[in-house]
DNA sequence: ACAAATTAGTAAAGCGGTTTACAAGCCGAT
DNA sequence: ATCGGCTTGTAAACCGCTTTACTAATTTGT
């Protein structure tokens, strides 16, 4: 492997030259620049990352950190934002952390060793205050997704108040009075914002919360399955279900199935997420779109421009969308 | 950020001393010891990665190249390989190529690089020469789930015949003889495999292998429709289908869903991978299950073992099974 | 024609570790 | 008393690139 200092002996100049001619902070003549062109061709050189990185404190690499990549819809903006980071000549060192909290103080701890230039953090379960000290003293950070209260970065999150409110609504314009929700953990962003849309379409519509249908858990199908199972075998059935994911929502269908009623004619669903399956299972669902690719893409330019201290927007939310399929009857007609 | 120099500074003993005290390469009397921990844990000392990976061209991170992450097999697989490194303390270096060449170039020449020290390579398109010269001088390079003939690197794929082999001895055991198959590119070893089984069982059985039930294309959820389309069409139909992959076997069901034709009872369906979705569509799919996990497992330790220049077995086939769900009817009954 | 400004570079000091080669001090054995 | 061999280190080169500070040669302005 050919060094720098190769090139330029070989092209009867100085190191310095060959450095500064390579990133453009030197305007040289066209004779030297072909000959240092004709040495670079000639040993096949290429630079030293390493050395590089050492010599300039910069990586070229980012860090993202999700809970669980095997999830689609981690893995969906794992994929945007390395598609992102890659435009922009960065590399992207992934690491899931399976909801384990040393994982995501180790990769923390990646960022502080200079290992990576930035750090996307998208964490789906409530922080006791450890994240959010580890995170303080840095500003190369973005938080996707899910927030960690008391950081001092940019974040970019979807609309969740809306997404809950646009479900309700669509539920209770086909004539739903009866509408019980199931959430992920309470102390979740996410879940007390769409839990708050819930509510908003409940009161405009002069409808009630029930204490007993508002089910928050874990984001998880065992969770909603669960759940449902409970609401199912109450004395009063709610008519409708809101999910607030649809691995939630498919947790619903499964005991929906093993009660033996059908969906949507005995029970109506709504999920949220829009996973790649939404559309797949039985009935399609009925769900709450978030804009992955945005997201991931979105939150890759806001790191970026904290590496580059531009100063980036505190928090952006990015909008959600209903998408109607087959999980919702109209019960007005009946 | 304290250095090596001030530790040693701080502990009065030499640079030299406190790298070898923290890599092991010496033995020191316990006083020394305690005054270099004492500066380390003052100095909140912690070594610097960049300077390290210069000075002993180790980066301790691995390249984790795959066609799409958003794919949930090679989520999955990415989130085997992810855990397997993490445990040995490698980081890992995702990129999604989407089947670009040149994207996979790109990721080639990072190894070269010495960005990282090994690279897992899983493609989906078959290879004109490219790859396999560019890979040729590499030792370090593992092959996950698909060939690129040519290269002297150890391989860990299934048993992707046996795969072909006990679908479509399912079909044939449920009375099926008019089996059709749905498979990705022809030159894909994955594919030929698959059809080799596909084959082996129809031969034994003294069935009959059409070529005009032989359609190969993309593994993708379009072809699989179009393709489904087409037998579904044409004078005479198929009762059984065998698609070589799930979202194929996805496209099939959305193209019976458009002929009016029912999953099980007018065609028997089974697919191939058993992607998460798999159990949750309608109806749930009879599909061939690979050990998604052992992968990612078995091909980073395979890895590990190039890296350390230990002699890695050359080709690893791990088993396949079938998962029995509802998309095939048995028909003797009939 | 001569100073000033520009052009076209260079030498050398980092970046923060690792590693090779060498040495002082001390002990036991001859 | 001396020799060899441990123990406990050290000095300095090196990994390959970047960057600061500087200069010789050439052009420009007057």
């Amino acid at each position: 492997m050919a060094t720098l200092s190769e090139v330029a002996e070989a092209a009867g100049v100085s190191p310095t030259a060959v450095s500064r001619y390579l990133n453009n902070r030197i305007e040289l003549p066209q004779a030297t620049r072909d000959r240092i062109d004709a040495a670079i061709a000639k040993l096949n050189y290429r630079p030293n990352l390493l050395a590089k990185r050492l010599s300039t404190g910069k990586t070229e690499a980012i860090s993202l950190v999700t809970p669980e990549i095997a999830n689609p819809f981690f893995a969906e903006l794992a994929a945007a934002v390395e598609a992102a980071a890659q435009q922009h000549g960065y590399a992207v060192y992934m690491s899931s952390t399976q909801g384990d909290r040393a994982r995501e103080i180790d990769a923390i701890q990646r960022l502080q060793d200079q290992h990576v230039d930035g750090l996307i953090m998208m964490t789906n379960q409530p922080d006791d205050g450890t994240l959010a000290a580890l995170l303080e003293p840095h500003h190369n950070v973005v938080l996707l997704d899910e927030d960690i209260p008391g950081v001092p970065v940019p974040r970019v999150f979807v609309e969740n108040e809306q997404g809950g409110y646009l479900a309700t609504r669509h539920l209770i314009e086909a004539g739903h009075r009866e509408i019980a929700i199931i959430g992920g953990p309470q102390r979740l962003m996410s879940v007390s914002e769409r839990l708050a849309g819930f509510e908003r379409a409940m009161h405009e519509a002069e409808l009630p919360v029930r204490p007993g249908w508002v089910l928050l858990g874990q984001y998880t199908r065992d969770y909603g399955r669960a759940a449902a199972m409970h609401l199912l075998h109450s004395a009063q059935r709610p008519t409708a279900i809101l999910a607030c994911s649809d691995y939630i929502a498919i947790g619903v269908l499964q005991a929906t199935r093993q009660a033996g009623i059908d969906v949507p004619d005995g029970l109506s669903l709504v999920g949220f997420d829009d996973m790649p399956f939404a559309e797949l299972v039985d009935p399609p669902l009925t769900t709450i779109r978030q804009p992955v690719a945005e997201m991931g893409r979105v939150a890759f330019d806001r790191l970026l421009a904290q590496i580059n201290k531009t100063d980036a927007e505190p928090l952006t939310r990015l909008p959600v969308s209903l998408v109607i399929r087959k999980s919702v009857r109209d019960i007005r007609a009946t």
